[in-house]
DNA sequence: AACATTTAGTTTAGGCATAAACTATTGCAC
DNA sequence: GTGCAATAGTTTATGCCTAAACTAAATGTT
């Protein structure tokens, strides 16, 4: 049913408990990933990406720049480049020129976007809320600082790697 | 610099832990995610998925049905076509056939196959013990069981949804 | 002013993933 | 044994995502 049947004896000698973790945190994300996913499929036709990108230019009224944009959804410019037209051509986003520099724009949510996205938010935040049902509000926030430094530690090698420290 | 920065005041008025929560865990699996994939790429002029197929098969001898792969990966067949597809081109796997089923065939890691697998996984479990090295033993297992909840939690309403109970 | 570098965004080629339609075989009901 | 549903796997169309090459505009150096 899932990959962490993938573990066993030989592969996982030396330090089985963080192969296992990593396995287990893969598969909760992707069981969750699969709600929503589904959820605004069915419900909105539209996709998790799409989402993303709404969700971030909400609380931005005057829309974000394309590069930030980029760096906030931890994804490359080109796609970005190609969700935006998508949203674009259905009116819930526009582009809107920057004045005093001619290569960028800012991109925001038309009002249709914003109607769209409210909706959207709401039933979204009913299948997270759904998705951690299993957990007390302690150990929400047990996992919550857990993970917590899980990305420090990870960012902070990431950072290494790229600057060559 | 990551999706977290996406919450604000209005969204998350009735469970803001949850949805904080859902945001941490899904960029420390893309953190990691990236680590793995970069390093498979770099090192190995691999991907992830080739690599978690050749790890299905590495502790199945006898090979695997296409369908049990697709079970297991939570991919479509489809997928697992392209996949083998490509590893059969390159001879690391094989299709064999199934003795009185002539739909079927198995897919099983040849010797090439085999060795490859085995540098890759000892490189694999490196980045990962790396990912977690920010955690105590302890940690590691508290993440781990409190994962365990949620995913038991997830897979359970996922069943019923799809059974209609 | 002239030239190189950087920055903003797009395009292209290719891999991964899906859903849905398809082919071929199996197995069951009758 | 004929017909038909279920099963195994593939194909097709489409979307997300990346890296790398590209265009155009801005900035910095001399």
């Amino acid at each position: 049913m899932d990959k962490e049947a993938r573990l066993d004896g030989t592969t996982v000698a030396e330090h089985p408990e963080a192969l296992r973790l990593w396995l287990r945190l893969l598969t909760c994300t992707q069981l969750v990933e699969k709600q929503v996913r589904g959820g605004l499929r069915a419900q909105f036709e539209t996709t998790l990406p799409r989402f993303d990108l709404m969700a971030q230019l909400e609380r931005a009224r005057e829309g974000m720049k394309m590069n930030e944009l980029s760096r906030r959804l931890m994804v490359t410019g080109g796609n970005i480049t190609g969700i935006t037209d998508q949203l674009v051509a259905e009116d819930l986003v526009e582009r809107v020129p920057v004045p005093g520099d001619r290569r960028a724009y800012r991109v925001r949510l038309t009002g249709k976007g914003r109607r769209q996205f409210a909706d959207m938010a709401h039933q979204h935040e009913a299948w997270v809320v759904d998705a951690f049902a299993g957990l007390s509000e302690k150990e929400v926030g047990t996992l919550h600082r857990l993970l917590g430094k899980v990305k420090q530690h990870t960012l902070s090698t990431l950072l290494a790697t790229k600057e060559k420290i």
